[in-house]
DNA sequence: TTGCGGGATTGAAAGGTTTCAATTCGATGG
DNA sequence: CCATCGAATTGAAACCTTTCAATCCCGCAA
């Protein structure tokens, strides 16, 4: 065995492969990759032997070249719509417990709501051959998704649903989640409602809405004030606040439900400033309970998602897409629950 | 040229490869390697034919075989110490944002705080071969992070110094922020000062208590009351505004320097929800202008951490290191701001 | 002594791409 | 019509690991 005298991890030139790692330890390859794959079949001197001469090399397997001969990786991505937005980190979260427990490794990219981010990073994912890519895509019905999953890696939506049955998918029920919402205000009382979010190309949004209205005609209630904002930001929660205000006081609604959470704290903080009181003067339901709703000035009435969940469930069904050969596409939709806080309850 | 009769996508077996390409097409396996990779160098008419076998056969180049053969990938990874927390989403986007213009992919990976889960992922990113990895550690001093960077991937620490020279490293300078707090407070006339911060064992609140009390030093004021917290939450916020409201009126503070945004809020709400004012009973200043600072029912006045442009030298760094023979490592220092807003301006 | 069983080890082949030296082909100039 | 040149194309080698059939070795039973 002969030493080197450096640190034993420098190597100049090239890095170790296991052919160095062969020669060091004075066995063959096929030894060497045992060790690495199969250590109970060799013997324990021998194993011995190798691993210390991989760490006197620092040697390191090359992913690439493991993978390119024995089939798959064991890695998953997330393509989350938007990095910055809690939701989607707690729906990470989630994912990668499931992936952790199956000794995965979970990359998340960010394609920022931008569709050529998007389409970069899956073309990038593809080409590196992931187990399997889950997606919170910007439009669910796009082809490139389900073009992605007939190449042969498995593809998951995740907080949307696509007509496309040849991709799994797992939502929450959004237009649920808006009856629960009007439900609740009208269980408290309310009969003139608001309803802020937009735009309106926004699935969840619109389904919202949609939900918010069936529940208000079950009960015989007049038809909602939308307030449409160009976004579902803190920032156009405030605006709707101003346009809010702005109404008559005799027709202005008595409560709000808001599209997300974002715009329900904008909303809050608009009418806090205003002089007037949550939820006196004005009740307020957000929507995805993010950690800052229930940690508000005045603590937001919210509907949950299952968030962790959802990212869980989705993760089973990508995992279970890539190695079970006989798979069946499912269209997996969870229950939102609606979260009673003082933004409504006084 | 013989069409398949199917959607031209589908494989039924195998996914196809440049030697199907290249049959596909009547030419060599080097000429669609070549339309890959310098499309200049080969003729109009043989390059749209091999684009269009390519497109036929549902052809996707193979990433691990090919950086197998020439090097190196072009990915980036980013192993974040909490992806929940809005400070780091936004590190992230600055260097997504230089990865993308560079034409880097950018991974993120969370370790959520747990020292075996960021171990995994670094030794996942080294045997993929990644280009370079960013990473937030949970101790700047591990060895096993100086011993990935001598095992040929570089390696950035970001949002940490660290003492060893053979490191890259992009921080803010902490002690700086806690001076700026302190000064600011100083300035508005307050004199009895908390600081509400901990556990110790964080760098970053360790030495923006250094530069509070060299604040205050400077100033010749009585030295800052610490109160000290678990970590650094909203809940745990809450929690130290009890124990502040606690004290007796004459000594209690009249402001209190939080280590983050988080326990800020936290602070706020419980001042808040005890009838006392902000800023006029106790004036609050927050660190990290995370979002919802500004948009808090207070807004917070708060320091400021330049953590676009940390992301984005922080990926300079590294594509520097990666490609830059002679890469000398730096330890840049960025300087924090101090932002006002009405919790201290009233 | 021979034969045999079985665990340990070996070495060549395969996997899909890129690279590069070598070759082909057509055109240009003499 | 030949020589030459450059552009286009080719094909084999290399990248590093895993796999698997083949070989080796040793002790043990016959």
């Amino acid at each position: 065995m002969l030493k080197r005298s450096s640190t034993s991890i420098e190597n100049g030139d090239r890095m170790a492969g296991v052919k160095d790692v062969a020669a060091y330890a004075g066995v063959s390859l096929g030894t060497v990759s045992n060790v690495l794959n199969r250590p109970e079949r060799v013997s324990p001197a021998t194993r011995r032997k190798v691993e210390q001469a991989m760490a006197e090399l620092g040697f390191v397997r090359n992913e690439a070249a493991r993978h390119l001969r024995s089939g798959r990786s064991r890695t998953l991505a997330y393509v989350m719509l938007d990095a910055a937005n809690p939701f989607f980190t707690d729906v990470a979260a989630g994912i990668e417990e499931t992936a952790e427990s199956g000794h995965f490794s979970l990359y998340m990219c960010n394609s920022g709501q931008r569709a050529d981010r998007e389409a970069g990073y899956l073309a990038h994912l593809v080409e590196q051959r992931v187990q399997g890519i889950l997606v919170t895509p910007i439009d669910p019905e796009a082809p490139h998704l389900a073009s992605v999953a007939r190449r042969g890696t498995p593809v998951v939506i995740v907080d949307r649903t696509t007509r496309d049955e040849s991709l799994c998918s797992v939502a929450v029920d959004d237009v649920l989640g808006g009856s629960l919402a009007v439900e609740h205000l009208l269980d408290r009382g309310h009969q003139r409602i608001a309803f802020v979010g937009g735009p309106e190309s926004i699935g969840q949004v619109r389904d919202r809405l949609v939900g918010a209205r069936q529940g208000l005609a079950a009960a015989g209630a007049p038809d909602i004030t939308v307030i449409e904002t160009l976004a579902t930001t803190v920032r156009e929660g405030r605006q709707a606040g101003e346009r809010l205000l702005g109404l008559a006081r005799a027709k202005r609604p008595t409560a709000a439900f808001c599209a997300n959470d974002l715009l329900a704290l904008g909303l809050l903080q608009q009418v806090v400033a205003s002089g007037l009181r949550v939820p006196d003067d004005l009740a307020i339901v957000g929507y995805d309970d993010i950690y800052f709703a229930g940690a508000a000035a005045v603590p937001l009435t919210s509907v949950r998602q299952p968030r962790h969940e959802l990212g869980r469930r989705a993760a089973e069904l990508v995992l279970d897409e890539a190695d079970n050969a006989d798979h069946v596409h499912q269209q997996v939709v969870l229950l939102p629950e609606l979260v009673a806080r003082t933004s409504t309850l006084g």
